[in-house]
DNA sequence: GTGAAAGCGCTAACAA
DNA sequence: TTGTTAGCGCTTTCAC
């Protein structure tokens, strides 16, 4: 009942045993020098009294917190919380913390979380870029501090550091050949901002689907939206009341597919009998809505785990970390789902 | 280019302008009794030097971190997301940081979530406790350390803390009622674990709902889960299979309603013409889905933002912080979509 | 196998 | 207005 802060220390359990400090930190870390006798009794005693290790005078000593933080985006978006699950997978196979920073999608939050890490001591940085940033100066200092900095999803070359990302362009390659075999020709493409490497990247994909299937590219059927749901309604508005009226959609990812599907309700139309439509993302609720959701899976556990070995691997080798930068590249997954089925097999 | 580790201190900056490391402390903490002109000096210094400042350091001489941890079952859970936005602006405002930790709804995870913030001296505690958890020790302990702790949503009142919820049982009640005046009789309930109080609640709302109606209550009619999609699944198939066919049915949780409508439309149950459906918690899948799930509105934003209110309360006034706990208890709403309402309004 | 002593970087009394 | 000094709790070299 009693609201006592009672901060044990290793003082305290010396004291008690009549050794010194050195003595109880040496064996609270299992050093071997140390007799099992010793061991045993400071563990005891450390338990009897409940002591807490300090994790931040331990830290200032060794100059490393054996935490790692993570800067995402949104919690709210099921693709990160799945990386992040990976993350933590591998980050407790080597014992470490794992602190999770969300940018709300807002540069100024990045940057703050950013800061809060380094000033925090955190001993390594995984990070996926917010759609607004554009400036990524503060990845920079992080890179330049010399402390591990891993990008996942959304990645920048420029900065130079290792990276776990789905092939983008190959994603979006399979997405649009699937609607053309599915005998759609007129497929426009919801597109997201183009600083977003990925974005980008997914519009390329579509392009090349295209050309590759002979089908000529039309300025008309690509609209550029925020990526949400409401900015996926919107640029769907503005497909319906273009020159052109598109037979599929293939939308930047989930979200916005979302938003388009319920502006083709709105207007009528069948899906996929009138118009056909593919996502990107494989979020959860694809699977659940009406037509169900065709999508590309990004293989999201295995890239937190790969994010991680990336960043370990690093944390280990020492200095050198940033010298050669990694780009792991994973594969995209079709996932056909009833949205973009226009001729169900048997 | 350079992978150099500029570890710059407040003594490096003292050195360049032949003062003392204490005078530079001081002007860096905007101290009043510090001249204009030294105190720019410091800060033009600090940032030519690109110091920064050691929050490490910092935190052990002042025992404090200016770090609030929170504890979320789950990051793939849209409600917990939103709670932490408010918790977050909150946070801003008293110039303090929030690190999330996921339990993953497991308990030991739970317990080294707490453990990692009580050994990185966070000053504050928020927390949801997992669905797995029965054991409370861990949450004893940092009440029991004087650390500020406040739960949300999923909280037990035999901590004796402060904590933040949603009215569950009125929320149940209403959904329960609004089921009958849309005509339904045979009302099942899919109830979760009942050592998770607000599960408990949501069961004795409903059952307060049939009493006051004068509807009897039917055991039958009522299935315990584990407050999850496949969970609802099996759940409803339990339903169906029983001697009573239900006419509608309130589950404990949008998920787990998820599950009952596949296998509602798995059976060739129209909803919600044969059979209605509401779920509880408006998680964003709701809306999309067809029929778009009625369920109950949490106001989210507002328990993140009053749940770090009752903890920065806490932390001004010190010591005396859990001598009297207090307990806000915030309105639901109901939201009406397609999947209960049988006779739709003009 | 254990002790003594120094120091990580910062801040707050107390002094001047 | 600024300097001096001590210490937060832990770890680690160097002794013995």
């Amino acid at each position: 009942m009693s609201d006592k802060i009672s901060k044990v220390t290793i003082m305290d359990i010396a004291r008690e045993l009549n050794i010194t400090a050195a003595t109880v930190s040496r064996a609270l870390n299992d050093h071997p020098g140390i007799k099992e006798s010793t061991k045993k009794a400071v563990r005891e005693t450390a338990v009897r009294l409940n002591y807490k290790h300090n994790r931040i005078a331990s830290s200032l000593r060794l100059g490393k917190s054996n935490i790692v933080g993570v800067i995402i985006p949104s919690a709210e978006i099921n693709f990160f919380g799945s990386v992040v699950h990976g993350i933590e997978k591998v980050a407790n196979e080597n014992n470490y913390t794992v602190l999770i920073y969300q940018s709300n999608e807002l540069y100024e939050y990045e940057k703050k979380g950013v800061q809060t890490f380094l000033q925090s001591q955190v001993d390594g940085v995984l990070a996926s870029i917010s759609k607004e940033t554009i400036n990524l100066d503060h990845y920079s200092e992080v890179r330049n501090r010399g402390i591990p900095l891993v990008l996942f999803d959304r990645t920048d070359d420029k900065l130079g550091v290792s990276s776990v990302v789905v092939d983008d362009f190959a994603g979006a390659y399979q997405a649009t050949s699937h609607l053309i075999e599915n005998g759609c020709r007129r497929i426009a493409h919801i597109a997201g901002q183009q600083h977003v490497n990925i974005f980008n990247l997914r519009l390329k994909g579509y392009i090349e689907a295209l050309n590759v299937h002979n089908i000529p590219v039309n300025d008309d059927l690509i609209v550029y939206g925020k990526v949400s749901i409401d900015s996926g309604r919107d640029c769907m508005r503005q497909l319906l009341t273009g020159g052109i009226l598109p037979d599929a959609v293939f939308a930047v990812e989930d979200f916005t597919a979302l938003g388009a599907i319920q502006t083709m309700k709105a207007a009528g139309l069948k899906i996929p009998g009138d118009i056909a439509i593919i996502g990107f993302a494989n979020e959860a609720f694809g699977e659940y809505i009406t037509p169900s959701l065709s999508t590309v899976n990004q293989q999201t556990v295995t890239m937190g785990e790969e994010a991680a070995r990336l960043l370990f691997d690093g944390l280990r080798s020492g200095e050198t970390f940033h010298a050669h930068p990694r780009k792991l590249v994973l594969k995209p997954q079709l996932i056909c789902r009833q949205s973009s089925v226009k001729f169900p097999g048997p």
